[in-house]
DNA sequence: TACCATCCTGAAAACGTTTTCATCGGGCGA
DNA sequence: TCGCCCGATGAAAACGTTTTCAGGATGGTA
């Protein structure tokens, strides 16, 4: 066990105890032989300072508290080590809490990060405007910072790209070369308001362009795209062309679940995600996608929460850049040949 | 600001702070009209207990720690999930901190968590053979459980597969559908000692069935892979006709490789990986592997670990059940075509 | 020599809990 | 009635730091 406190390095170096904590801590203001002999019997007793002890006496914990919804989807755990580097090379640590999606949690993983007395958060919740955590947290002026939300209420501070405009570039460039009947697909709304958002510039970008933007289709998250839902893309007077998903595992899935109907991706139909995961370039169609910085949103949360915390001013929400990553799965629309047939899955020959 | 303490829920209540205390904790030990009241003014004045006091009188965090090389690699990931699950349910919390494959860091990262107080460490390291951090903890006498690794040292309790005998499953499964040229494919060595346990696997699989093992093709992680190194592969007097990659992003990123090359997976080239990632399997192809329960692991690795912190004797590592995913990308072989053509990616027609 | 400023150091309080120990009142057995 | 035990409560110590305050030594100046 590690009973060795600065009291003991105290008694080793024959000083008190006052002078060791200022010899580590603010060597200035200690005379340099001491310094030295402190610094040496810590090393002998291999001192480890207590951060408990600390944390209560100085009334801050130097930690952060991060609240996502999952890190099975890369972009959080993406961003979950851009905050982590920030947070480091501040001399800051961190609590990382997981939803799992379940909207319900998110108040009680919160609050249990309160009671670490955490000195700020840093969160991903379902939907900024209507969220019983964040009415606490405004409530108590616990100061956090948001991540891939955006907010109508524009105290609530957010570091993000800005999903609307950023969906309706990608809808736009379906449409740019060429393609008319696109829909989108989604995961649930209720789990994530930047899919709503997306939706939006969806609809922006048809509007804009003269076409009727179509109702989303959503399926179930995480999960193997029901065929079912594909197939309702492509039945009709105007099946589909293109589809842009709300998110990039779900467009892997999707382009999945087309290959496996005998499709060809993107000739018979072209696939746009919104994410930017770094597995979506290294596959063959290389996914085309809207990419998000989320290492850098990551560690633009912890700089802007960090500056908050030293007593600057709230500021205004960070929108970062976003880009599109052209990809193999999004091509030019070509007219179809006039009978479609669906061919078996494409084995050789 | 929440300034409200324990005394301040005594004062309201009209009792003293020790009595707030109990009727809190060990509501047994006090009357329950008492406790009544304690409760209401400490919800009155939204009262919440400071983790950090309570944690240095009973110089015990109920936190772990917990370092893994990465969270992009959604195997961590779901490791974490697990944990986070397990430890909340018996009322822990956790610390997680991140090395992104720097062995040097491992060290230091680990010391912060010792800083903090965390009561165990659940790691994974490069090497569970060689490493400085456990060395470290092993002699400070820390408690700690290994997840992945497996060690040579009885006395570093880990949770895993036999990573081994699972390489030499999915080998010999490889063998038994008629591959005879099977190479494998690995990160850096020196960043992960499963895959070296895996490549002895795949010897050992090979020389069972009488063929020569071939060294393995190492290619820099988490990057597409180089055709180069494929290539590698395909020429010489025996070209491989199915590769065994050490981690399932690597086997999808080879895949791709392929793919782009103009090659067919399975037809010209089966793959398997290992770690049985939900996204291999929702591919299409859907990725062959090697499925480790990742999730369990964490949850096993925790209780392990409670258990141990309980003052239960340190019990033996614990190796839980592998399965393979037989997939879309593996298929039996069949003598190739004579001249083997390289042709362009599949394009359609 | 007397005085003051400066530099260094130590004693002690404080942070918010839990827990030990002591106290008090009342019920119960003898 | 006395003596005891038990249940409920409070006072105070302890956990390991940081920081305030005060004091002692030293050196420079008048």
């Amino acid at each position: 066990m590690d009973r060795v406190t600065l009291n003991d390095v105290a008694l080793r170096a024959r000083v008190s105890l006052a002078t060791v904590s200022r010899a580590l801590n603010q060597p200035a203001l200690v005379r340099d032989s001491t310094v030295r002999r402190v610094r040496e019997a810590a090393a002998d007793l291999n001192f480890r300072p207590n951060l408990v002890g600390r944390n209560l006496r100085a009334r801050t914990t130097r930690t952060l508290g991060v609240v996502l919804p999952t890190l099975t989807n890369t972009v959080f755990a993406d961003c979950f080590q851009g905050i982590e580097r920030a947070t480091r090379l501040q001399h800051y640590s961190v609590m990382l809490t997981t939803t799992e999606y379940r909207v319900e949690d998110e108040l009680a993983v919160t609050e249990e990060l309160l009671r670490h007395r955490v000195d700020g958060l840093i969160l991903t919740v379902a939907s900024a405007a209507e969220s019983p955590v964040l009415d606490m947290l405004d409530c108590e002026k616990m100061p956090y910072v948001l991540v891939y939300n955006q907010s109508p209420r524009p105290h609530r501070q957010t570091v993000s790209v800005d999903n609307r405009i950023a969906a309706r570039d990608a809808v736009g460039h379906l449409i740019s070369i060429g393609h008319r009947s696109i829909r989108m697909v989604t995961g649930d709304f209720r789990e994530s308001d930047r899919a709503q958002l997306r939706y939006r510039g969806y609809r922006d970008a048809m509007r804009a362009a003269g076409l009727v933007p179509q109702p989303p289709v959503e399926v179930p998250l995480h999960t193997a795209v029901a065929s079912g839902a594909l197939a309702q893309c492509l039945r009709g007077r105007d099946p589909a062309s293109a589809l842009f998903c709300s998110n990039d595992l779900l467009a892997i899935s999707v382009v999945s679940g087309l290959l496996r109907l005998g499709l060809h991706v993107p000739d018979d139909m072209s696939v746009v995600g919104f994410d930017g995961v770094d597995l979506g370039a290294l596959l063959y169609p290389a996914l085309a996608t809207v990419v998000q910085p989320s290492r850098d949103i990551g560690e633009s949360a912890v700089d802007t929460l960090l500056a908050r915390l030293r007593g600057d001013v709230p500021g205004r929400s960070i929108v970062l850049g976003h880009s599109l990553r052209i990809g193999e799965t999004a091509v030019r629309f070509a007219r179809r040949p006039t009978s479609q047939v669906i061919r078996s899955p494409n084995r050789r020959k």
